[in-house]
RNA sequence: CGGGGCGUGGCCCAGCUUGGCAGGGCGCCUGCUUUGGGAGCAGGAGGUCGGCGGUUCGAAUCCGCCCGCCCCGACCA
């Protein structure tokens, strides 16, 4: 393996992903502040997400739409919770066509507001429902500091927005788009997260309960993976979006939303990453296998590349996989090896004269940091089994990781001390209450990460207040 | 919003203390030699020194104001 021109994870964490991304060619800022420009190589990341995100949500029956970008002020004000959530961090348009405008525009934080006022004109009847739509979008939330990927003033993503005839059918929608988002990121970014549920602290604006799927990078801080929200009938009140039931009552729609962003990208890295740059898992790296050419003559040359591009016309064409042959003249091979390293492409093929001879490849595997040599033919047939067989082992090594750093909490001095030092996540009794919440993460900088999707009794008194426990929480340091 | 740092060829930075020809490394272009783990040599192109004003014979350098960005905290996916 090449010697890294990164720092080192173990040393400076922040500073290794902050070259990472730039060094890879994944995003870099933007002219305006906390703003990212998305990368073809990062870029890339996230359309295989979407894909991967998109086929599945088609599969449990929605459709894509789209709303504007631009929300008039009046109609974000009318969810109480939600406005008083978002204020903060909402950009708004007060000029347009060289003049001031009679209302402001605010530019959506996301989007339950203008959907749900529109929705109240396409709801009448129980027949209309349920409405199982989704957008996919950019949103612009003002942030005070920023990290490419991870938090930006603008970022893109999927926003669902459902709404149902009955409590329970809005529930299980909601459940059911939690798995379908751990599916996405456990089978396809090979990032292994926990499941549950929400305290009222951390739960989003407007929303009866909050779902959330939580991962663990390799400094050890957690980072949320997507959220989906059971909003019950607080945006149907707001907006008035009301329908007749089977018995001819007027009722309120029962609402879920749910979204997953471009931080997975920033995610994903963090959690495969190491010293030499990107480990890209193959279900979403933009290129799979990348061909270097090596050779010294034109004659060897022209022999070379006679190989290789015959190798990357039946990878591409009969396996279907994503080929780059790096046949650029300028850089000698070692550059090459160490680029295609540090963008994380998860298999090399090196041909030479010396592989010519002895009809054979030499295939470098980034994940094991191996070589090895095979047949032409052999290299061609084994490799989408080779890329399977990374996806899994980028997967269980992180779940491994995940598996080390889960403690559970006997006292309240020994957690407080752990999570400082060693991170990780935390699980331990808690009296449910939000005032005893704020003060342990006032004194350890710890949040709740998740408490169980059903309550359950931890059977032991809160680790800080000692009042009765109510819940099982799982705590962590977080991005 | 508080604390810190930085703005000088595409990128990273030196020069500023003590005013006097605008420099280095990387990258880029050309040529030759190279090519199995980040090549070497030679030549070359590329600059309103963040902006405005002031002091001065003379400002990247001193003074004032402004703008922008990054990092660390409080808020957040």
């Amino acid at each position: 393996m090449a010697k890294s021109k990164l720092p080192k994870q173990s040393e400076d964490f922040p500073g290794w992903y902050v070259e990472v991304v730039k060094q890879a060619g994944m995003a870099e800022h933007g002219p305006a502040k906390g703003s990212m420009i998305i990368k073809p190589h990062g870029y890339a990341v996230w359309e295989h997400t979407q894909r991967a995100l998109d086929d599945r949500f088609k599969a449990t029956g929605h459709e894509n739409f789209y709303f504007p970008l631009l929300i008039p002020m009046h109609l974000l004000e009318k969810e109480a919770d939600h406005i008083e959530g978002f204020a903060p961090e909402v950009a708004v348009v007060t000029h347009g066509g060289g003049q001031k405008l009679e209302e402001p525009l605010a530019i959506r934080p996301t989007s339950e507001t203008v959907i749900w006022n529109t929705y109240s004109k396409w709801i009448q009847s129980y027949r209309d429902l349920p409405l199982l739509y989704n957008q996919w979008c950019n949103i612009v939330r003002w942030e005070m500091r920023t990290r490419l990927f991870l938090r930006t003033s603008e970022f893109l993503w999927q926003e669902g927005h459902t709404a149902h005839a009955t409590e329970r059918e809005a529930i299980d929608e909601t459940l059911q788009m939690l798995d379908v988002y751990r599916e996405v990121t456990e089978d396809v970014l090979a990032v292994p997260v926990l499941k549950g549920r929400k305290t009222a602290n951390e739960r989003f604006p407007g929303a009866v309960e909050t779902y959330t799927l939580e991962g663990l990078m390799r400094d050890r801080k957690a980072l949320q993976c997507g959220t989906s929200h059971f909003l019950g009938q607080n945006f149907a009140k707001a907006y008035d979006v009301t329908f007749l039931n089977r018995d001819g009552k007027q009722e309120y729609a029962w609402a879920t939303s749910w979204g997953y962003t471009t931080r997975m990208v920033g995610g994903t890295i963090m959690t495969h990453g190491d010293d030499n740059g990107l480990r890209l898992p193959p279900a979403v790296a933009p290129v799979q296998v990348a061909i270097v050419p090596i050779y010294k003559t034109d004659e060897e040359r022209s022999a070379v590349m006679e190989v290789a591009t015959r190798m990357r016309d039946e990878l591409v064409g009969r396996h279907n996989l994503r080929v780059k042959l790096d046949d650029r003249d300028q850089y000698r091979p070692g550059f090459k090896f160490s680029e295609w390293e540090l963008k994380g492409v998860p298999l090399r093929i090196e041909v030479g004269p010396r592989d010519l001879a002895n009809d054979q490849v030499v295939v470098a595997e980034r994940v094991y940091g191996n070589k090895k040599q095979l047949s032409t033919g052999e290299a061609i047939s084994s490799m989408v089994e080779m890329l399977n067989d990374i996806q899994r082992a980028l997967y269980e090594e992180a779940t491994a990781f995940l598996d080390d750093n889960m403690h559970q909490i006997s006292t309240f001095d020994e957690f407080a001390e752990g999570v400082e030092t060693e991170g990780g996540f935390w699980v331990g009794a808690w009296c449910g209450e939000s005032d005893c919440e704020i003060e342990i993460t006032e004194r350890t900088k710890a949040t709740i990460r998740f408490v169980p999707i059903e309550q359950e009794d931890p059977g032991a008194p809160c680790m800080h207040c000692g009042k009765p426990g109510a819940e099982r929480a799982t705590w962590a340091k977080a991005y």
